[in-house]
DNA sequence: ACATTTCAAAAAATGATTGACAGCATAAAA
DNA sequence: TTTTATGCTGTCAATCATTTTTTGAAATGT
């Protein structure tokens, strides 16, 4: 019985293995996958596992906060198992999203809430711009 | 001759009805609309404009610099005619946006940069929270 | 004036996501 | 053990946001 399957069924959730097999695969990817990504990744083992399953999964996982939905301006959600709100880094060469750990923006909540009349929950934070390998490659573009 | 119209003809844009609507639009107010809000406002003034115009106006004006795209979380984007690269307030309850200036936050790219590889060049930054009208009624719920 | 080009607007298509429903598997109740 | 209930999966259609293609009107050249 490991981790996930009791928070399931503590929830009241059938355990399945298209469940375990999503949720694990976000916890052992450094990618940000897609719906799409994570359907095609896993339609090896699971043949006949179907989109909406992806979909229903991730909307079930999001509202138990195993995972957190990401927009980082494409048409689709990508997500992430790491559900604390850790800023992300978007790359316009080959749009892959990395994480970034930075101390710098430690308490940045605590920070912003002296400048608003907001009660601050949580953020999300996104920076733009070249990945260490594309902007070897980047001359005098244009930029998105 | 307005501002507007001068730099559409500069840029070899046609000038029409339409465009000047939508730009004046976004300019007036301090709601972060969607391409669906914008046409829906419009849709009295403008009942012949279809969707579409709005959302290859947008893209238009997102191309020449004159309008920016957010994407707060939702599944659609909302457009802002103030184009430089400022923080958004989001609330849960009534699912606002404001803008929110904060001088804490200056720099934030430039303090950044020393803690990635990446060669940024923007930044897109959204704080969630209860507006001042929702955090009035907001008691021990859950929060997304 | 006529032909041609341009380009805005409308119509149609696409892609992402969700909803409805039937069948299946598991678990609870009898 | 049988019955019953619950809820998950997969199929397929629907919906929503957005993009592409087509159409038509105005602008430009001859």
């Amino acid at each position: 019985m490991d981790d996930i399957s009791s928070i399931l069924k503590e929830k009241g959730l059938k355990v399945t293995p298209q469940r375990l097999a999503i949720i694990n695969m976000l916890k052992n990817t450094k990618e940000h996958p897609s719906a799409e990504t994570i359907y095609k990744t896993l339609s090896s083992d699971f043949p006949t596992m179907s989109l909406a399953t992806v979909y229903k999964t991730l909307e079930m996982l999001k509202s138990i906060g195993l995972v957190q939905e990401l927009n980082v301006g494409e048409g689709s959600f990508r997500y992430d198992a790491n559900v604390n709100s850790h800023p992300h880094l978007i790359c316009y060469g080959c749009n892959r999203v990395d994480d970034l750990y930075d101390s710098a923006l430690d308490d940045l909540l605590g920070r912003v809430s002296k400048y608003t009349d907001y009660l601050l929950m949580d953020q999300k934070l996104y920076f733009y711009g070249y990945c260490p390998d594309c902007k070897k490659k980047v001359t005098n573009h244009d930029h998105p």
